[in-house]
DNA sequence: GTAGGGTTAG
């Protein structure tokens, strides 16, 4: 192919870069390069838009470490990196959290001479962000982005609405949506993200107003708006008025990606529709459409786990390895919950383990199943050792944790856990309760249960004069 | 850089 680009010259350094470029997106970063040397053997010599492409491509999907790499290499041929520079670095260590890669990329460009712009801070901010520093993204946009000349544009408000939906703020966020509008055109995406927001929270009426609002812009909705609606159904148990939704985007044409088939499947499996379920998989398997991530192989995996269908995990399993695709927590929870629900609880321990020998923490998602299928199987001792063994724990393993004490017939340990939840106001169903208070009843005694009411009551007064 | 999908308790 680089031999063809010496035909012509003046824009066959641009060809490289649009091939380089593809190559990157497709991971395949070992091709780019040699495209790359043999470019400069040919005398089609790489420009800051070729380095700058590689950078992207490392910081995205190899590390940050060898896309910073690169900049030695591009000073090296005598090339200065620029602003889009450090705005792919930047973004590849704000992808991974590293507020301190950050911020030391930031100063780094600085001392270069260089000015961040919109979109280095736009990074910046979300990072902060996703990181629940809010006041210093704030800080961000009310001083750093007015300091340098710079304008937010929809992108930033985009990126305002989605931290305030998802820290709980809605109502701020459609305060902020109704201001935007007089200094910068929302675009289907701004509408998305507040519509997200809405179903999220539950909030059904404004979701209705959303979308009208966003046809009234002249928008029509989108594979991304409906997906997000579906997911509203489901998870209010609404999954007839879900699969009507997915029989109209069918018959709209809209294509599938496996974004809203994996919503569907998932639904069906929870309900025990298992033949609509495997329906769904077969279409987009023949429609050639079925993506290729770990996320839809996780779904697949559910279904064939959840329905017995053994042969089928092991050949999906192996699947997975030969792709070279990454297992995810999600992949190991449900490996561990499909061993239990199969019976199998030494294997599900024993993959617990190798969790950690791979060198990964389980999740907490994980360790939840494990220590609500030990209970089940009998093994309480077991589960409460990995209880105990937790570092951190959520309102799942309380929950299942208590009621399986209960069963066991164990309720001073059982009230002793709750109280310690109510103590620390964490949210916990109050069957949980109710399963305390009635076993101590009935096998203690009705004063342990009545003194225990009233440290519950204690606890839960004195967590509203905490957060009001 | 910013939107949608997958796991666990009752």
């Amino acid at each position: 192919m680089v031999r063809g680009l010496m035909k012509f010259p003046g824009i066959s350094t641009k060809l490289l870069n649009i091939s380089v470029d593809s190559l990157c997106k497709f991971r395949n970063l070992e091709k780019a390069e040699t495209l790359l040397i043999d470019g400069i053997r040919l005398g089609v010599l790489p420009d800051v838009i070729t380095y700058n492409t590689l950078i992207k491509g490392y910081s995205r999907f190899i590390g940050i470490d060898e896309a910073y790499a690169v900049t030695r290499r591009m000073r090296e041929a005598g090339i200065e990196p620029d602003v889009a520079t450090y705005n792919s670095l930047i973004s590849g260590a704000a992808k991974n959290l590293m507020l301190n890669r950050v911020l030391q990329l930031f100063d780094e460009m600085l001392h270069s001479g260089l000015s961040p712009d919109m979109w280095s801070y736009n990074t910046l901010m979300s990072c902060y962000f996703r990181l629940g520093k809010h006041g210093e993204a704030f800080r961000i946009l009310h001083e750093d982005i007015r300091l340098a000349g710079l304008v937010p544009g929809v992108d930033t408000y985009n990126i305002l609405l989605d931290a305030l939906c998802k820290s709980g703020h809605t109502d701020n966020a459609i305060e902020l949506f109704k201001h935007l509008k007089s200094r910068v055109k929302p675009e289907l995406m701004t509408y998305n993200i507040l519509i997200n927001g809405l179903c999220k929270s539950r909030r059904v009426g404004s979701v209705n107003w959303m979308l009208r609002e966003l046809r009234k812009a002249g928008y029509t909705p989108n594979a991304v708006t409906y997906t997000t609606m579906l997911k509203m159904y489901f998870k209010t148990k609404r999954i007839e008025k879900g699969l009507e939704l997915f029989l109209k985007m069918k018959k709209e044409g809209y294509t599938f990606d496996g974004y809203a088939n994996c919503a569907v499947v998932s639904a069906l499996i929870k309900t025990g529709r298992a033949e609509e379920a495997y329906g769904c998989m077969n279409e987009l398997v023949r429609s050639g459409t079925r993506s290729q991530d770990i996320v839809s192989y996780n779904t697949l995996l559910n279904m064939y786990f959840k329905d017995g269908n053994l042969d089928a995990v092991d050949d999906l399993l192996e699947e997975i390895e030969m792709k070279g695709l990454k297992p995810d927590d999600y992949t190991h929870t449900i490996i561990v919950n499909g061993l239990l629900k199969i019976g199998h609880t030494g294997g599900a321990e024993k993959h617990l383990a190798r969790i950690g020998e791979m060198g990964m923490q389980p999740s907490i998602a994980t360790c939840n199943c494990l220590i609500d299928g030990l209970c089940k199987a009998g093994h309480v001792d077991r589960a409460m050792r990995l209880f105990a063994s937790m570092e951190v724990r959520d309102e799942f393993t309380y929950t299942s944790v208590v009621h399986n004490l209960c069963k066991d017939g164990r309720l001073v340990c059982a009230s002793k856990l709750l109280l310690s939840c109510y103590n620390k106001g964490m949210k916990i169903p109050s069957s949980a309760r109710r399963a305390v208070l009635s076993g101590l009843r009935e096998t203690v005694s009705h004063q342990a249960a009545r003194k225990t009411h009233f440290k519950i009551k204690a606890a839960i007064e004195c967590n509203a004069l905490i957060y009001p």
